[in-house]
DNA sequence: CGTCTCCGTGTGATTTTATAACATTTCATG
DNA sequence: CATGAAATGTTATAAAATCACACGGAGACG
């Protein structure tokens, strides 16, 4: 089997705190790549599409072993750089993230548009939403006008319990 | 010696973005600390003592094996694990932080408040600066309270270019 | 059509970061 | 001083990431 090794079939998800339809939504996504690579001139090989499979079949923040363990089940490379490689590309051109907190990535999800993602990670049940964030606009961004920072790039994680956790402490 | 290995005497620094009197600040901070634990009942001892100094004295973010490098020297035990517990009991405590992009430490600018720390790390030369954020308060924050999330802990890091390392591109 | 070059991939080895497990010591308390 | 909890020391191992080098395919160019 191509899809989950772990826990999700394909229908129903707690994860990213929302249910959705989840097929048409990897579909989508590859698609929506690969028409942006098109126009960019970017090689959307099919290492790097398969670990965006990946990513978006499992929509979970996933660590680079993972990765490679279902790389390898699809019959590519099962080497560390054969994971890292493709996965500096989708990061690099912003269709995933990684979540520094977890040593993970996870794919966008909304690769379209430029922006500052911000992520909510649940310390009980590692689901990961992705949110937006200006932190640049905040005391942050005062910060680095004040003394002359360059700012290029933030990460923003907050670590936290979603609202399925919280609702199964609180029971 | 005590202090440091690698390129600080004690006097000039270009961290942190900005020169100070580095020998008080480090004892200060040390005084701080020793205050904090005793007031509440925190034990500080020597190998925590001296990883906070170390971390005081080289004021910018250090790997857990350079630590360890150093707390060799000073005749502390020298396995992983020392270095690490020592972390985690200033972390958990607010005396120093962990710049996730960076799997590096850093001593806590303002150990005696509680605050929300955020971070300015320049790309060329690592230098950390730390600052204050309220990320639960703009984007992230509405976000968090739409989905029901609740926010424990938050991380903050701009990654960019310092004042200096920009002088010394523009020049 | 060849062939050159660049870029991506495959692979083995290694480095860096972090934790597990367990014995020993220290220290506050009774 | 006995005792138990917390901290430390040490060995071993796990997890995350990178290095170095060989191979191969797609486009550029004659």
């Amino acid at each position: 089997m191509t899809s989950s090794s772990k826990k999700n079939g394909s229908g129903d998800h707690p994860l990213g705190f929302a249910h959705h339809d989840h097929d048409t939504c990897v579909s989508d996504a590859i698609a929506v790549a690969e028409e942006r690579c098109a126009s960019q001139g970017l090689r959307f090989t099919p290492v790097r599409r398969k670990v965006l499979e990946i990513l978006l079949q499992e929509h979970r923040a996933l660590g680079a072993y993972s990765i490679l363990d279902l790389l390898r089940e699809g019959g590519f490379g099962s080497q560390p750089p054969v994971a890292y490689r493709a996965l500096d590309f989708l990061v690099a051109n912003g269709f995933a993230h990684k979540i520094e907190r977890l040593n993970a990535f996870i794919a966008c999800v909304h690769p379209s548009q430029s922006h500052t993602p911000a992520f909510m990670i649940c310390r009980l049940c590692d689901a990961v939403a992705e949110t937006q964030s200006s932190p640049a606009r905040g005391a942050l961004g005062d910060a680095a006008r004040a003394t002359g920072f360059r700012i290029e790039r933030t990460v923003v994680e907050a670590e936290g319990v979603c609202p399925a956790c919280v609702e199964k402490a609180d029971a």
